[in-house]
DNA sequence: ACGCCCGGATTCATCGGAGGAATTCGTGCG
DNA sequence: CGCACGAATTCCTCCGATGAATCCGGGCGT
């Protein structure tokens, strides 16, 4: 075990113990890498590997502390290997993302709140108002479209779903899926899906919700590449 | 931004230039230092946070390589994070695994191999076995119902479905899940309901196995401390 | 010729120290 | 009382040196 797995877990350690919580300060270098018996090198490698995992904090000038710990925070990682995989590792990936927003959108169907129904309508109604003009702003669209999505998920109240969506379906992956979908009315499409699935949830219907986000998102698996569904 | 962020998305920029690929070494530290325009110190802790990251694999006296990048890898440090997490955050961890595992547990109705449903079938009667002493050896129940939900996950044939439930449901979360479950007729419950899904794996028939282990977790869920169905 | 041992070269691991940059906070002035 | 200034604190970056692990090729014996 090398000195900065040492101190990766003795960090862990002190959080699990109840030593450190979230918004907590860590002692300063010269002081924890004491502690932990290692040198200020080995000590700043694994608190820069946990400020790289979303764990810690640390503010030049101010100090190391320990983050809140979200989900969201701790998953923000994740979206840099997703992104690392090119264009041929997307389908399994996305295959998640559709599994997780599909349950997403039938929890939302019976918790989203008024606000969030209104403000999905908003960027719904931007959207098509962006799709009616004659040239078409396509990353206005892809704005709409990951707002949309976004508030869906925040709406299904698990926020590691959130999280999990948000690292899977980020900006380098999303630019990714639209480069292949610009055939003729597949933003037509998709604003027709979406429309489909604000009509579910403003109705509370949560299986109509499911459907409609799991065709959806069917939908644009399919112009993925890959192998289409196993084709051998 | 700083030197190490710096260095992660220099090494980062060479994967997706495609001048690196897995199982590539990168230049010695000296050079790519240079090369970098950062110092030996910053460029190690870049190295070392992309390294915890699963992305590189760095071997005293032999050089610093690009891993396989597979899934498995990659999420392996979401373990990490999720473990951070006390039993109180279980419960939405747990809704992702289920609807991940539920998932796979479809896909691999359709695609199991003979060997993995034998391979199955010995584990569960393995755990039977575990059950029929009368000194139940809880250790031993809980590595079969490691190694069932394994198998079930690994032929749900995404790998990255596969990786995340691995990294979810990892060593420590599965010793809290069972930490609360000591009630009488839990494991011999867990017994039943594996053997129910492993019937519809061999039958083929996908939904009655999507039934059956979203019925099996959902009693697993039960049992996590927190809000039993946010019964507000 | 073949296998084994050993020593040099290479590479990462760790350490210690020094100066710089950013933030914080108390002090003194207006 | 408000504000600018500066000292203290803390992290950031760099440099050089030594140790540890691995790799590779030469030399030796059989």
């Amino acid at each position: 075990m090398s000195r900065t797995d040492e101190v990766v877990a003795g960090v862990r350690r002190m959080i699990t113990d109840g030593e450190l919580g979230p918004g907590d300060r860590l002692p300063v270098e010269k002081d924890l890498a004491e502690r932990l018996g290692v040198s200020r090198g080995s000590l700043r490698e694994g608190v820069r590997a946990l400020t790289v995992l979303g764990v810690l904090d640390t503010r030049q000038g101010d100090g190391t502390y320990v983050t809140s710990l979200d989900p969201a925070r701790l998953m923000s990682s994740l979206q840099f290997v997703v992104d690392l995989h090119g264009d041929t590792g997307a389908r399994p990936f996305h295959a998640v993302r559709r599994v997780l927003e599909t349950e997403a959108a039938g929890l939302a169907a019976h918790r989203i709140t008024p606000e969030a129904l209104a403000e999905a309508r908003d960027v719904l109604e931007q959207a098509a108002r962006t799709l009616a003009q004659d040239d078409v702003d396509h990353a206005a669209f892809i704005e709409a479209d990951t707002a949309f999505h976004r508030i869906v998920a925040e709406q299904g109240g698990n926020p590691v779903v959130t999280a999990l969506v948000e690292a899977i379906a980020g900006r380098t992956f999303r630019e990714r899926l639209w480069r292949g979908r610009h055939e003729a009315g597949a933003e037509e499409r998709t604003q027709r899906d979406h429309e489909a699935v604000w009509r579910a949830l403003a109705a509370g219907d949560a299986e109509a919700a499911r459907v409609r986000m799991a065709a959806h998102l069917l939908d644009v698996e399919e112009t993925l590449p890959g192998p289409e569904a196993t084709e051998d």
